[in-house]
DNA sequence: GTCTATACGAAGATAGAC
DNA sequence: GTCTATCTTCGTATAGAC
């Protein structure tokens, strides 16, 4: 099922990394115009809602290349080991290795959240779910499974903030090279 | 040596709060003079270079509280146990218990880092450096000690950001509840 | 020091020509 | 679908009265 690609869908790609580096305050039409080489108008072509359609597209484009990325591959076949491999080489992808600031943080300014309603929160619950999923089938029971989602994905964020902040990706990296151990050493394995 | 809160120091407390939960551009004139009480013309007076000028006195406040609250104690007298305890209650105080969101986030947008340069680079680099001292002082040898500093900066940062996104002020209690076995427990205490 | 008034451009959005 | 033109509101900043 393969789908060409629609204007639209072509210019959603475009502003994401406008809302990406700036910020939905940042993101002035201006700027998300220019991004998708259009006139400022034309873009309510595509975005009757203005602003806040603009940044749900994008908010459902960054949650849809997520799942597929990073999710998907946590649920296929194969070991806990070889599945978080997979979804780490899929973050390192949709964070572009740590270049990509994450939306979860830009969304969750009081101003983004009234325009966008859960986007953020949305976001952060399935990155959760995902990584529970791991750490379920690689043998933690429930309540340690969700201490370690939760652990995962702080590190994940943190990486990108302080790995932008310093201007060094190897934070990012290095936070990546940490999720094994997070999601997978069970410190006792028979309990 | 006590000093007077001068009138200024009262204006940078109160929009301080402003730029905290709104970020860098979502910080407007307005905004910020409704914080401080003030018209947005009286703004001025305290801040003759504007917005920028505004957004420097906010990072320097913060850069003090951190200092006082944080980075002072890890370098007092006793264990390095009870200097980190006294830090985290110093975290505790200057995040509120992670209903704050930290500058070294929203300073590092593009717009923020040309309005005050450095200023999100700096915090980020003092609260490294207060977290390796204390990690030298357990015992880390420096590469430990470094890598150990950088964990506890994630922990700290994406406990805020999964924080806010979820709602849920625990997500950051627990990252605060982590940072001794990151910055104290030594695998290898002889080695 | 704080206010009112004001200027000026940018931001968000719409109407209508092509 | 994209453009030019236009509108309104907001954001930033200054001048000058009190």
């Amino acid at each position: 099922m393969l789908k060409r690609k629609s204007a639209r869908e072509d210019a959603v790609a475009a502003i994401a990394r406008v809302f990406l580096d700036h910020g939905y305050e940042g993101a002035s039409i201006s700027r998300l115009a220019e991004a998708a080489s259009l006139g400022r108008s034309s873009l309510y072509n595509h975005f009757p809602e203005g602003k806040p359609d603009m940044a749900a597209s994008v908010a459902d484009l960054a949650a849809d290349e997520f799942g597929r990325l990073v999710i998907a591959p946590l649920r296929e076949q194969g070991s806990p080991a070889v599945r978080l491999g997979r979804a780490i080489a899929g973050l390192e992808q949709f964070y572009h290795g740590g270049a990509n600031s994450c939306l979860i943080d830009h969304f969750s300014v009081p101003d983004a959240v009234e325009a966008t309603p859960g986007a953020a929160h949305g976001m952060a619950e399935a990155a959760l779910a995902g990584f529970e999923t791991l750490a379920v089938s690689a043998g933690a029971k429930p309540a340690s499974a969700r201490a370690r989602a939760e652990r995962a994905l702080v590190e994940l964020q943190g990486g990108l903030i302080v790995s932008r902040a310093l201007g060094r990706k190897s934070v990012f990296k290095n936070a990546l090279a940490r999720l094994p151990s997070i999601l997978l050493d069970l410190p006792d394995p028979g309990r």
